[in-house]
DNA sequence: GATGATAACTAGTCGCTGACAAGATCCCGG
DNA sequence: CCGGGATCTTGTCAGCGACTAGTTATCATC
């Protein structure tokens, strides 16, 4: 626990917390380990010995901000059940946690098959398809709720049917592309704005999307 | 224009294009301006004098992606014009461009304030709201079409009402998430089905998605 | 309370990278 | 034909990720 000591103490966490701020700072792409092992006060190899690679402490990263955000997604639904807000939810949490989000969803970054993240990840998708089914502005009343749904994939059962899945996947996608682009800065006057507000009102006009 | 003179000829098309196949082959984030040079038979510092940096570089492919796309987002205009089509054509778009598209929308990664990259983004959003106005499906023909809308914001002239813009963001968001998360592998089964197939059937949700 | 296995960390090295400096070669207008 | 600018080369630097080998602390077990 003394951080004069030879041992860390708690390495891992620290080394985690600073490569959020790090990346949150200057980017991913800037990102050196040696730097992290710099301001965690130990030797250029030591990050090795907890996480095996650069792409180790990223997939971690990534792991973090998936359950992050399945903890967000679950209270947003508990607190506010509409579906606009399960978006402001998603975007407030890319937000707050821009380096993890940065992380995500490059898979060329870290180690994609982890099974740990591979669980977070999965649990982020069906808290999002949670989100789905027990919202009062209804998304699967519509018309083609109770038309027979596609035969199942073989091979996998489906623990959700496909069509509250490709509705998921719809809102995902939407929330996910606002988000992203916000943060890239490509949007006109991402600077000026508040971006919780501007989700509002874009996201809103899902209704003008549905001719 | 002979290759083997002391000139190469024309080794700034020749980079970008290396870039472009590098990045598609293992990603950005392992590109290095040496093994461009390595690729064009040039020394290793040859690329400098074309690109001021490894961010020059990098502007210069992403500029030349958003050129591409504001054709492939006219040209799917002229074709078919529906509001689904355009998320498909920006689909592919992702996908025959896959390094552009990696690149686009990473300001982190070149000289974002690089003033051929603004005015080839904006011309790319104008050809997306262009999209968004003579469209049989009319998403601006709703109910909300012929009310008021909000005071224009002050200072900057709008070259397109507020509410064109609006829509056209959040269809830009919807298509842009999809192919991002489709990219990502972070889709369930993203690596069995037809990605255009999967983006007619997840896109089409929309209505749904309009409570 | 000594011991020994093991976890946590250090120190040194390698090839690679991007950036920079200085010089070589080529091309083209006068 | 010649001089200046564009193009390209060679050499160098510090920083990086990965690897190896050695050092120090911890802790269960006797």
């Amino acid at each position: 626990m003394s951080r004069s000591s030879y041992h860390h103490g708690d390495l891992r966490r620290a080394l985690l917390k600073a490569a959020a701020e790090a990346i949150t700072e200057s980017g991913v792409n800037s990102l050196s380990m040696r730097d992290l092992a710099r301001r965690a006060g130990v030797s250029h190899a030591a990050p090795t010995h907890h996480f095996v690679d650069k792409a180790g402490l990223l997939t971690a990263l990534a792991t973090d901000g998936f359950e992050q955000l399945s903890k967000a997604l679950a209270t947003s639904r508990l607190a506010s059940n509409s579906l606009l807000e399960l978006g402001v939810t998603y975007l407030r949490f890319a937000l707050a946690n821009r380096a993890q989000f940065e992380v995500m969803f490059r898979t060329d970054l870290y180690h994609a098959e982890d099974p740990d993240l591979l669980a977070a990840r999965r649990q982020a998708a069906d808290a999002l398809y949670a989100g789905m089914t027990d919202l009062p502005d209804a998304p699967l009343a519509g018309p083609d709720a109770q038309s027979p749904a596609r035969p199942a994939k073989e091979g996998t059962a489906e623990l959700v049917p496909d069509e509250v899945r490709e509705v998921g996947l719809a809102a995902w996608s939407m929330a996910h592309g606002f988000a992203t682009l916000w943060l890239s800065g490509a949007f006109p006057d991402s600077a000026h704005e508040d971006p919780v507000e501007a989700a509002r009102i874009i996201l809103g006009r899902v209704r003008q999307l549905a001719a």
